[in-house]
DNA sequence: TCGTTGATCGAACGGCGTTCATAAGTCGAA
DNA sequence: TTCGACTTATGAACGCCGTTCGATCAACGA
């Protein structure tokens, strides 16, 4: 198979070029972009948007490229590595303001409010990204822009420390679950209307006199607003920091 | 194949019952137990111990059982419904307290941490079980639990309904990634400590006039106590309820 | 006795991730 | 220009996987 760097070489650099060869040339030239990592990268992204994480496959991805799987091998170790890659891919779009400690609580809404909207830009990517942390200078950038943040209104290092922590693994999980949608528990693939109504006709179903609460805020179990309960999950977090910080401003008072 | 019920059909009843019979009889008589739904969900739960989840296949659950992955279908439908069994199994090992208001606080955490337990009883049960939503009387009881909990201190019951979903979504996909451990950002598969130092070497060798308290701090990012994370995130979610207590307890006096 | 039904099983299908020997392209040195 | 050495690409194959299908077998009522 020499087809592949063919063409470009066969291509004519002084005055002929431009002007098309005969047809017998090359009968079906596949010209193809060169394979590299971001190309590669590029592929799985457009398979992820096609098909899924489930359908994604080395071969499928390898087809998106005009190529075959094993020629994927040479510049990605293995599946993971191609999905670590896409994930890194992903989290470079997350980009953060200067900080400002006067207002962090919006910042800190905002960031996650960022990574949620990179996690849901491609199908699939937040289930790929969960369980993954951003490794490269993204990382970096991330973890001094927090402290930049949350060190002048008295929150201690430690704290600091897990709350990047706690708060990338709410998004991811929110993200991860909002991605997989509803799965029948009996393994069919019914279509999520028919599910919940599943569930909700088994709670409507349950003894009144057993289940009073449960029956009478049944409307509100089933209306779910995934912005709304995005934002909920949030303000319990930032209520949370605004305890530590609190305590630092009253300690440092009492210090005067 | 008749080997399978022939054994204890041939077994005599009278009075020869209890004497061998000679070995050319069923040469190795592979009596087995009966192939139920709860024996299938034991033996997932074995090889989920043995080999873990990427490691459990239909084939290795029948082998455990002594017989073909395709006679595991007349139970089960497919994978994801053994899965669910799985969850459902384990999470019937969730019991509550009596809900007592006056101490909400460490009840919630109780649950959490009842939960968590469970999640941890089973190598990668974790895994399995994120997205999934208990869909039998575990739920009901839990949901009923939980406003009886909660209504008494003043919580709305929006955010009841929430705080149920993100105190589910928190434990899970905090014993998700415990279970799934850490992972080279290269695909290669190293033993954990190599993988931090990997990360401390990579975070030690940034400039430090860019990333100064990131570098102060790096002593407390590489300091992970799974305990203190964990609680850390049910302290955040406590007391963002907390401040809901207080404004409807505001609300009451207010009216007096 | 026979047909029906519930349960089981071996074999096969198509697809998967990954490996490997082979080959083609690239390029500097002879 | 020719010749290796090195990088890149590839088809075929391996050993798994989830699932399906048709045949078979025990149990039982008619």
């Amino acid at each position: 198979m020499l087809r592949r760097m063919g063409p470009e070489m066969r291509e004519p650099p002084g005055p002929a070029a431009g002007i098309p060869e005969p047809p017998w040339y090359r009968p079906e030239a596949p010209r193809r972009a060169p394979l590299t990592r971001d190309a590669i990268v590029d592929a799985a992204l457009s398979v992820l948007d096609a098909v899924g994480m489930d359908g994604l496959s080395m071969r499928r991805v390898a087809q998106e490229l005009g190529t075959g799987a094993a020629s994927l091998y040479w510049h990605v170790r293995n599946k993971d590595e191609l999905f670590q890659l896409v994930f890194d891919r992903v989290t470079r779009d997350v980009v953060l303001p200067e900080p400002d400690s006067a207002h962090w609580q919006e910042q800190l809404k905002l960031l996650c409010y960022e990574m949620r909207k990179a996690l849901s830009k491609h199908r699939d990517v937040a289930r790929i990204s969960f369980g993954r942390v951003p490794t490269g200078p993204q990382m970096a950038l991330l973890t001094e822009w927090l402290f930049t943040l949350l060190q002048p209104i008295g929150i201690p290092d430690r704290a600091i420390a897990y709350i990047g922590d706690v708060a990338g693994l709410y998004v991811g999980a929110f993200c991860f679950e909002e991605s997989l949608g509803l799965s029948s528990p009996t393994g069919e693939d019914l279509p999520p209307e028919q599910i919940v109504e599943m569930f909700r006709g088994y709670m409507e179903s349950l003894p009144s006199e057993r289940f009073p609460r449960t029956l009478a805020a049944l409307e509100l179990i089933f209306d779910f607003n995934p912005e709304d309960r995005f934002e909920f999950g949030l303000d319990l977090m930032i209520s949370g920091l605004e305890k530590y910080a609190e305590r630092a401003s009253k300690r440092t008072a009492a210090r005067k």
